[in-house]
DNA sequence: CTCCGATATATCGAATCGATATAAGTATAT
DNA sequence: ATATACTTATATCGATTCGATATATCGGAG
């Protein structure tokens, strides 16, 4: 998952380590470590996915090659696990992803979307009408899992509207 | 953190590992893995914190031990990371911290949410008015990031209000 | 009676994390 | 000018967590 990022990332320009970790934790959902990261480099370089040029001072700035160029396009169109940062990180390259096929994905995840949350609403209903006394607290988090999943959904329409107008439009 | 689970989960009654993970699971935020808890149910049981007792058939019931009980109050008073993960399980277990200290819990994750909050946005803006055209997607991203954080601090403010009444009511 | 899905424990390798080490550059304060 | 402190930058370590897989029993459906 990671390789998929850093793949995506270089693809728009050569960055170094300690940038990527930026350039990824400013994609806004995940802190990646540098003990993820540099290892993970190292990894794609000695599958030859990507490959170092010398930059500026004590910088290594990589850049990807063909053969990453299309590994990463592999990556883009295998269907991920449903995970939120699955999908974000999906959603971020989204723009490299043919424009017929980004409706699908949206799409898809809506229905993974719409399954969470008949099970977060069960789960809530479920403890309102149990016997034993469902904990305040407990009862605050399935109802947060209950909303967040709606706005979330909402959020996707939005995308989705959108999508289907752009390639109306097109 | 997942110890830090376990430890809680075992307090309110014994369970068995594939038992555990269900209850974990039941939470809503976190689908823990049979390769997390074993070694983790191991790792406790060798440090003294639970004890297995037969159950049923292949079924072993761990329940904590004095020293564990001891361990599970240390760590619910630790001040943890602010990952919404942390926070979620510290809330599950909120009713076992003393009545006086929950609020300040709270307070705490809000303003820790705000600090997101104010990233979210400068990224938002930022990346608005930026020369650089911010990808479509990224940019529903940061909003999304945007919004579902003011639906936390909203959800957060619900709970902290519940909390006001319930101590004063006290 | 057999097949199948749920229950239950367990382990393996790999990915990721959090902490730490190191060191150079850059700004600030004294 | 010089000490101090923060940011940049690469790197590694041990521990945690994950995802996949193995194995075996149990209960119910066909």
């Amino acid at each position: 998952m990671l390789d998929f990022a850093i793949l995506g990332l270089l693809r728009e320009q050569p960055r170094h380590g300690y940038e990527l970790k930026r350039a990824l934790g400013d994609l806004g959902f995940w802190q990646v470590s540098f003990g993820s990261l540099y290892p993970a480099l190292r990894r794609l370089e000695k599958q030859g996915f990507i490959e170092a040029a010398k930059g500026e001072g004590r910088r290594k700035a990589y850049r990807v090659t063909e053969t990453g160029r299309i590994r990463f396009g592999e990556m883009l169109a295998e269907s991920g696990d449903d995970s939120d940062r699955d999908f974000q990180l999906r959603l971020a390259f989204l723009g490299y992803v043919e424009p017929e096929s980004r409706l699908g994905v949206l799409e898809d995840r809506r229905t993974a979307l719409q399954d969470r949350l008949h099970g977060a609403r069960r789960s809530f209903r479920g403890a309102r009408s149990s016997t034993r006394n469902p904990d305040r607290y407990r009862m605050a988090l399935m109802e947060r899992r209950v909303r967040s999943t709606e706005a979330d959904i909402a959020w996707l329409d939005e995308l989705i509207a959108g999508e289907r107008s752009a390639t109306a439009g097109a």
